[in-house]
DNA sequence: TATTGTTATACTCTATAACTATA
DNA sequence: TATAGTTATAGAGTATAACAATA
């Protein structure tokens, strides 16, 4: 009951070595395969619990923001609304959340989880929080401490208005 | 000629404040909301140039590396082989590779790039690196210094065979 | 007019099985 | 039998247009 297997195939021994030294050099590419390695890998940590990373991200929210509205749910996940549709009918119908009419707006739904999303939502935080843990295990102390800021300001810095010379032409970089 | 409409639509203004506060303290959560918005970003450099993110990707890996077959390419790339096709056939049909049949195995193709492959190359490669400066440009040095040998560590670390006592139990982490 | 939730739709990315031709 | 490239396919993730009900 410890879960399905997690092998990797990885013995593909490549006759020459292939060098990707130029597009290492590129911090979205190291996100990108950081990423999808982290991603497989929490979503493996979720299945036992029938959650995703995006359903988990939506019940973390619900519980934390009970009552919320669904477009403030999709303005939080950053998820179009016509996506997270689906994403909330598929906690609806495992029962860890409810769909409530709102008392001061009849078009919108007040999202609150059930009790059994809010358990659900302590174990998987839990999970979640441990898998963290173990990829980050050969951070040092102060990577581990910087990794979430830095991540977040380039979140930001990439975010924010954009100069037109920035986005097409090119500044003098090296 | 300076690219198209680069505008985000953000004005949002919710009626409460929605917390992410227990996402936000998950690396992969915030990794995922950092590669999103970067490869939007990245998309719309390379969009110019006729490529994408991927085939940006394994265009770099053939200059780097002439002559090497798709398996070899997709390995680098953490590319399935069926996924690659399209990747190739899109380069070559822009001229910018050839496949030639590799003399030593008449089942594989060797991958080249061709002189308009290279000029675009480093076109590309300055543009893409450009825009990881900007997008890096509230680090401070350190920080920049550390960013992508932590996220190959990260990479790494996930990629390492995981028991099955971490990838489903969990140990105890505060 | 604008917004909420929704449907429909489409395009990309990722992943697996199975085929062919070679090895 | 195993591998290289390919085809077909399926599932997520992401994005936009448009509609009904309501504001």
């Amino acid at each position: 009951m410890a879960g399905g297997p997690a092998k990797r195939r990885k013995p593909k021994g490549s006759q020459r070595d292939i060098s990707d030294a130029t597009l290492r050099r590129f911090s979205g590419y190291n996100m990108k395969r950081a990423f999808n390695t982290v991603q497989t890998d929490v979503n493996r940590v979720l299945a036992p619990f029938g959650l995703r990373m995006v359903t988990f991200s939506a019940l973390v929210i619900i519980v934390d923001n009970p009552g919320l509205r669904q477009s403030q749910l999709a303005d939080a996940l950053s998820v179009e609304r016509p996506n997270l549709v689906l994403i909330v009918d598929d906690l609806e119908r495992r029962g860890l959340i409810s769909r409530n009419p709102s008392p001061k707006d009849r078009r919108a739904y007040a999202l609150n989880p059930t009790d059994d999303g809010a358990k659900l939502y302590r174990a998987a935080v839990a999970a979640v929080g441990d898998h963290d843990a173990w990829i980050t295990r050969h951070l040092s102390h102060a990577e581990r401490a910087a990794l979430i800021p830095v991540l977040q300001r380039i979140e930001a810095a990439d975010r924010a208005e954009v100069p037109e010379e920035k986005a097409s032409g090119r500044p003098q970089t090296s």
